[in-house]
DNA sequence: AAGTGGTCTAGACCACGCC
DNA sequence: GCGTGGTCTAGACCACTTT
């Protein structure tokens, strides 16, 4: 490609006045991103081939890149490339229709796959949030979740067994939700959702091919039934930039 | 103080096989900093300290540094230096009470400071929102809040001027809520919330004296109210160590 | 004035994706 | 096997905070 040859990417000096050099790169190459000057794959040029012709450290480049994925404008697939960042889904914790069908809704492409799934016995915490003793029986469950063959979350799941035995029989790549109330019978009544924003880490990284220490969003919702009993619970790590959460309500 | 004397932080030599190298000196100041091995004031010695004895390049010292602070364990003071972050508050966007007010019930010390407050003209953006004419008049007002002396979040307010005329008299310091309730008596019956893990930059990072770049949370907030109308308009940049978002509804 | 983090350079080698 | 990003070193100078 053109575009690869070893000239810079942009036509004019970049500005090394006033403000940050790195900020300048920065702003370049949002301004080309803007401009929609990019292959249709969206992968930006490589880091050497974004220095050529500048006189700037390939560090300076790097540490521009870093602020544009902070921002979500590109994401990085790791040793393969830098690539301009498809649009957030939006995500409604207080709607009980499940990621399947809203990002469907949103005109994209959801997918599912179930990592594992297993029996556990309950930890300290887990027995705080079902009221059962410590080393009850339940079920778990660990997926990552695809919009447009992106990964963009992983989430682990406890399901208490007593509301759905034989839940682990069942294939759990599709939704979960519908499962729980066709199959079970049960439905859920409240939800109690807590995000925070978050670094991804260790596993979580790991799970979403992503470097560790990326920024990303951390969703734990507990579902009630309507007699008040934890149906579920599930704790999501999102990539930041595949999400904005709204939330709709009346004043309480 | 002998903890900056020339002599390494931790006692024992960074483990090299491996794992990363940068990876490896985080969990060492992480462990440092959960067996709470600190001044009580929280800082940290400086990178170069951290450095002595180590023949660890500064440049990997701050990776690892970077790291903790996306975890929303450390935070820096530009040119002070690292310190330890403070626990991070709850916020519940369904509930109409304030920030000065579930500031303190959980035991923090909350703040306001307005940095200005005038009457703009509606933009496209804002004429959509409080369905005005283009050009019509609005209460603008900018604030920045601390807790515990620690700045959290900048905010941009906007009101409309038919349900609080005369708003911008008043001292907004305190809590916009109960002035709206109790002089004007406007309350919210609804709120719409967003929600998005964002970076802080330009104005936003500048208020908040953080470094461009780093992760917040944009959080968007439209207050209804019985009659449908909106009554305030806000976004708010939040540091994303300092809150929690909790969300507690029933199912729609 | 001394110390701190912030920025930048100019290399090097490695692990891994992609062809 | 080549190109990519990922990691690391060893300096340097600057702007700002702190003392």
């Amino acid at each position: 490609m053109k575009r690869n040859s070893a000239v810079r990417w942009w036509s004019k000096p970049i500005a090394l006045s006033g403000q940050m050099h790195y900020l300048s790169v920065r702003d370049h190459i949002a301004g080309r991103i803007a401009a929609g000057d990019l292959p249709k794959d969206g992968k930006l040029p490589s880091e050497r081939q974004l220095q050529t012709g500048t006189g700037i450290a390939r560090g300076t480049i790097r540490e521009a890149l870093f602020q544009l994925e902070a921002e979500g404008l590109i994401y990085r697939r790791d040793r393969s490339g830098w690539y301009v960042s498809p649009p957030p889904v939006v995500y409604n914790p207080t709607r009980w229709d499940g990621f399947m069908s809203y990002v469907s809704a949103q005109g994209r492409s959801p997918m599912t796959e179930t990592l594992w799934k297993r029996q556990i016995k309950a930890t300290q915490h887990l027995s705080g949030i079902f009221e059962k003793p410590i080393g009850s029986a339940l079920y778990a469950l660990r997926r990552r979740r695809y919009i447009d063959d992106r990964a963009v979350l992983v989430e682990t799941i406890v399901v208490d067994p007593d509301l759905a035995p034989g839940l682990l029989g069942y294939s759990l790549d599709g939704s979960l939700t519908s499962i729980l109330k066709t199959v079970f019978g049960v439905s859920v009544a409240r939800n109690m959702v807590r995000m925070r924003p978050c670094a991804l880490v260790k596993a979580d990284a790991e799970g979403l091919k992503v470097k560790s220490g990326l920024p990303g969003l951390n969703v734990v919702r507990t579902s009630y039934d309507a007699k008040g009993r934890v149906v579920e619970y599930d704790e999501e790590y999102w990539r930041h930039d595949a999400i904005i959460v709204q939330v709709d309500t009346g004043v309480t």
